[in-house]
DNA sequence: TATCTTGTACCGAACGTTTGTTCTGTTCGA
DNA sequence: TCGAACAGAACAAACGTTCGGTACAAGATA
């Protein structure tokens, strides 16, 4: 049986499934081994630097979706509406409609914390500044632009923890639903 | 050297505070005996199911303090805005000011999330009921009440999240603090 | 054209360490 | 003298990692 070269992105795609479910100290090898139906040893030929180079690719690769899905329609130029809610459609594809847990929160516990907090912590703040500097066009003050970006960042991660931990999708739904008009409502 | 039998409570702050540092999986007992400063043994001794009778106990802990800082305040008779702003300051001890991660989102992942995922979804419901309860004594219809009540949830979850990605407490001290007007606020 | 060389993709099997757990105790107040 | 609170030391299993080696495509040499 020949070795078939595989993209470097259906690899990570199933490692970052096996991270989202078990988290970082609970994916072991094995288990992102299993995922990617690749030998350990195959894995270690890929990532020299054995599972924190996997966390890290597996990032890496999630920050330049979000930024294709999320970041980059919010950078369009045109109605801020519409951008608003190009993000969220966005949002329910990256997040895959809330059936997916945030790296953030998981890669943000204990060792790997450690590790990826910095990359983590940069990633909110772009975020939150992408959706402030759209409310800023749309005609609201500087301090209510960021404020509201804040509380829209808030959201979205709260309800991903709900919706995991209720097993209920909906709550995640009904968030991204009512997102973009609360962004934008006149006091 | 005398064995001094210490109380339970304390034990389980101990533990508490490692999983929460570390995750389910990142706490080993190796940590968790460093953390309460017991022998691997003698923790067996405490907890005949092992790791996760720690965890469960540790657990059921938080859910009896949060019934008492949280739930019980909003249960009161009286002013439904006193009740909520009573809720707050019981958030905020619970969560030491957004210092510490919630059990909610530790506990959801991997393995430890199918032991005990019922409870939390449980406790999750039973907080977004009760809050819900008070909006519909302060005058709403039970619909408002009920989602106004999920977005509480959410926002207190999500809050966390994101105050230990960015390491800034702020963010969950700015959403405390907006919590209860936001609650009660006339369309 | 046939034969080397090189490099990439892959894996079985083993490495030493750490995991969660248990066995066999000792200590000491009641 | 009994039971509760402790711990040292060991257990098999799993951990993350590395070693040695095979399979094969592509390019160079003859």
């Amino acid at each position: 049986m020949p070795p078939i070269p595989r993209s470097r992105d259906d690899m990570l795609d199933q490692l970052a499934d096996a991270f989202r479910e078990h988290g970082f100290d609970g994916a072991s090898v094995s288990r992102l081994s299993a995922a990617t139906k690749l030998g350990k040893a195959s894995l270690y030929h890929h990532f020299k630097t054995g599972k924190e180079g996997m966390a890290a690719a597996v990032l890496g690769r999630a920050g330049a979706r979000f930024n294709a899905l999320v970041l980059s329609p919010l950078r369009q130029t045109g109605n801020p509406a519409r951008r608003l809610n190009l993000m969220t459609l966005g949002l329910n594809e990256f997040y895959r409609g809330g059936e997916v847990s945030c790296l953030l929160e998981l890669f943000g516990i204990g060792d790997a914390g450690r590790l990826f907090r910095p990359q983590l912590r940069g990633a909110i703040l772009r975020f939150r500044q992408t959706i402030a500097d759209v409310l800023e066009q749309a005609g609201f003050d500087r301090d209510t632009a960021e404020s509201r970006a804040e509380e829209a960042v808030i959201t979205i991660q709260g309800a991903l923890v709900v919706s995991r931990a209720t097993g209920d999708r909906g709550v995640f739904q009904r968030a991204l639903s009512s997102l973009a008009e609360r962004l934008l409502a006149r006091v």
